[in-house]
DNA sequence: CACATGTCAGTTTAACTGAGATTG
DNA sequence: CCAATCTCAGTTAAACTGACATGT
């Protein structure tokens, strides 16, 4: 008997309401599927980045995700024990800690693309191909210029 | 000298990793606002709720806003502390609290939604207006397929 | 007694802060 | 001595859990 109320007028008629709501619902479906392998969305984004642009520092890896340094640490820490990564002292300036993907890794990384293309297969499904293409391109805009104003978050 | 570094291409390509990071940044900058106001985005969701179909018991707001009835009760209890709504016993079921806007909330709405607003054209400047007419038709479509799968959230 | 409603304390998780250790 | 990198303990805030009081 509990249909699912329906939400605030005023707020569905707000575009950025809707971007947040059905974004919060694409993160949390990706995180519960990755969940199911323990493991979490930045686990996936850092080996997305370095998959993308091979081995980083930890430095560079917090900057080029926008996360934290001081959550890299941990994060990193977790993909070596699984083995998606290794890490090594860079001999020239022993501060540093290159972190690179292995082949566990890379193949890994290759089945969780996987699952969040069925994501957002699912999420996207009210849509037909040409409308999937078009939200890309308008999303790629609005992405672009989230640097102006605020935080490149 | 710190250039914004690029993200992965391989979550660039996904919409689902876009609408994910528009729309935690179209929160953050409302989120922010209403800060400068002591307010949260839950205050704005229970005002506009009430404002657009008018008084509730606190079951039926965290049905309608998808929001946990425990923190129901704080939320309206700072609303009520600020007098933005009046709560009343039902004198015919005395378990439950109607909640009502009183006149200082719809005008405070009115200024959040305001703000809102300015959010919204500051993240979409990048579009056109008939771009952003076209977004806000397909982020109805794909929020109104969100109940399909899994949660309504 | 069973159930609905509201309230409150406590847990969990993600994101962030600050301080320290090591190296340059 | 100062700055950069990494690490770790602790804090903050949001969402959720469980227990309970009140009322039907």
């Amino acid at each position: 008997m509990d249909l699912p109320a329906a939400r605030p007028p005023s707020l569905l008629g707000l575009s950025t309401y809707l971007l947040s709501q059905t974004g919060k619902t694409a993160r949390a479906r990706l995180a519960q599927r990755l969940a199911d392998r323990g493991l979490k969305l930045w686990h996936m984004a850092t080996l997305a980045a370095l998959a993308d642009f091979g081995p980083h520092v930890q430095r560079e890896l917090a900057a080029r995700l926008a996360m934290d340094p001081s959550d890299v640490a941990k994060v990193v820490d977790e993909l070596a024990a699984a083995g998606y990564v290794d890490r090594s002292r860079d001999p020239g300036d022993r501060r540093r800690v290159a972190v690179t993907l292995t082949g566990a890794g890379r193949a890994t990384l290759a089945e969780l693309d996987t699952e969040a293309r069925q994501v957002q297969d699912d999420i996207l499904a009210p849509l037909s191909l040409a409308e999937r293409a078009q939200i890309h391109v308008l999303l790629e805009k609005v992405y672009g210029g989230l640097r102006r104003t605020s935080d490149p978050a």
